[in-house]
DNA sequence: TTGTACGCGTTATCAT
DNA sequence: ATGATAACGCGTACAA
């Protein structure tokens, strides 16, 4: 058995409640007894139980971490990674712990969260965005439990609180960085449909388009799976183009996706950017690992987790916190697979 | 406020304890109460409260994760949300939740992990392998508290329990599998010397070479960070030598150098498998993303952290489970960076 | 300024 | 087969 607030107590001559006291550094203790307590406390190496504190408190700062299915490509993206350092260390500096929930099937993640979330083994919840989250979503608001999403919300994404970046705008920016390059030629390769973020960046570029005045075709829209060997037969297509309709650049709005693209371009022995430019999305390590270095927009994701992380924090903290939105800025970063049109 | 056993008590016409029976399922309850007393909970929609539980139990069904900094390219690395993958499941499986520890200083984790395990928040702890953990495997130790490695500990391997692949082996595999396709003059390039796998699959390396009256040679071993950059000026060093002496297989032990070094070669015009040979180590989704795809000793990352959950929750339930060693198979999966010599 | 007593929601022991 | 009661370790009104 542990060392607990009474033994404490008994050391240091005091009652527990006391002892309690100088732990939540109430200033109505007097120094000298606060001294005394604190001695005993290192003396016997007490530590808190943070079990019965949160019992006490109703509250466990531990922040819940929902997934997509861990079987999902989401992990292997290094996504997943570096929104995590993200979000940890914006809990870290508020105290707060991170816990997993996640699930093989789409119940089992919803359990989890429910049992979390009744369980009360978390005081609030981050959701990385996926496409499965409404039930979850219905859910948390029905408790209304604090709750923030990464990413923007299917529905109703002005009464919940999410992280994103404008996607609207970082694809209108990519576009509008090609054409600046002097392509018109600009193909859309873009992850599922059913996700936000791609319709999202779709958006954008048709807006770049436009503003230059060049006309949108159908058939330079490409939607492919977030995983790799999907892409191949969309990209075979249009370069099988006629020469003077072959896209001269590429707007993928993926690092893995890219990387993808890449492998296929160079099976079909046409190279990046002589023969075709690529911009990418991102920004993730490997972008500046491939052959050529991908030109990349940085999304920022660290920051992504980290605002999402105080944000909640901020939520559960200070009831009724008004709807937020957080827009995380991106930037474009200029790599090698990016060349002026010969033309 | 939630709905508490007494609530379900109340509606069922029962004591609280009775209720709390049927949560366990006591066998000792007749049927009828049971059902009565499942019908009650399920109208007023009653979860059991985990902290309470907790607290009652003194256990908390929470695995606690210690990483390296998360500051560390350890998070970069896709080892991470595989094996992340792993000890999710098989905590699950058992109920089990996970919650991360990380911090940005080694003092940082360390006081994390004090916090976790002297606060009670968790039952047990995973260490991922890292090269910092000396002070953090001495508590650990010093207070008997639950705890399994992934990776061999550096120092009293044999008193620790621990998930890990025959790394020895793997090293002597991988070679032995390249001396296979006739090649003689093999590199092996490492990570940090720090780091015990490192160690071993050089081990290994040499315990091949030896077998097959190859001589070892000091100018053949490279040791570079795992980050890319690190290994451009060695591989540079290692293909300045003249003809007859540069090597024509490099064992390289981790995928991400591996990108890296594809990459230095593409630089140097050296092509991949025709003028050099590469097997790499971890077989992370990307070696079949390279270009050419990665010949790679998959080492069952996935496994790795199943297996360590399964292992330390059987610690946790099972007081006095003696020490264990569980070493988790690999297998060189053939891709496309390999190739017989052409003399 | 400090101590007493109760509650947080469960489980477990001991009765009945 | 079930009910009453005492822990589990801490926070906090209320009392002193």
């Amino acid at each position: 058995m542990s060392v607990t607030i009474k033994d404490v107590a008994k050391a240091a001559n005091v009652a527990p409640s006391t002892v309690s006291r100088v732990i939540a550094n109430n200033p109505r203790i007097s120094e000298r007894t606060k001294v005394k307590v604190r001695e005993a406390m290192e003396l016997l190496g007490y530590h808190p139980n943070f079990i019965a504190r949160s019992l006490a408190n109703q509250a466990t700062q531990v922040i819940g971490l929902v997934t997509p299915g861990s079987s999902d490509v989401f992990f292997q993206n290094p996504f997943f990674p570096t929104v995590l350092r993200g979000l940890n260390e914006g809990a870290h500096e508020h105290q707060y712990a991170l816990q997993l929930v996640t699930g093989k099937s789409e119940d089992d993640i919803y359990n989890g969260v429910v049992q979390m979330v009744q369980g009360g083994r978390v005081d609030g919840v981050v959701l990385l965005y996926s496409k499965v989250e409404d039930r979850i979503v219905s859910y948390l608001q029905e408790r209304n439990f604090p709750f923030v999403m990464i990413g923007k919300p299917y529905k109703m994404a002005d009464s919940i609180t999410h992280v994103d970046n404008d996607n609207v705008r970082a694809g209108f920016d990519a576009t509008e960085f090609l054409i600046g390059m002097g392509h018109e030629r600009i193909a859309y390769v873009g992850g599922d449909k059913q996700l936000v973020v791609t319709v999202e960046r779709l958006q954008g570029y048709k807006d770049a388009l436009q503003k230059a005045g060049i006309p949108y075709r159908d058939d330079y829209t490409v939607h492919e799976s977030f995983l790799l060997e999907g892409g191949k037969d969309a990209i075979c297509a249009l370069m099988e183009l006629p020469e003077q309709d072959r896209p001269t650049a590429l707007l993928v709005t993926d690092d893995l996706m890219s990387l993808g693209v890449l492998n296929t371009l160079s099976e079909l022995d046409m190279s990046v950017p002589e023969d075709i430019s690529i911009i990418s999305f991102n920004n993730v390590l490997f972008s500046e690992m491939s052959r050529p270095p991908l030109t990349s927009v940085d999304i920022n994701i660290f920051q992504l987790g980290y605002e999402a992380s105080k944000q909640l924090i901020n939520c559960v903290e200070n009831k009724d916190v008004p709807y937020h939105r957080i827009t995380v800025p991106h930037k474009i970063v200029k790599r090698f697979s990016t060349e002026y049109t010969k033309k």
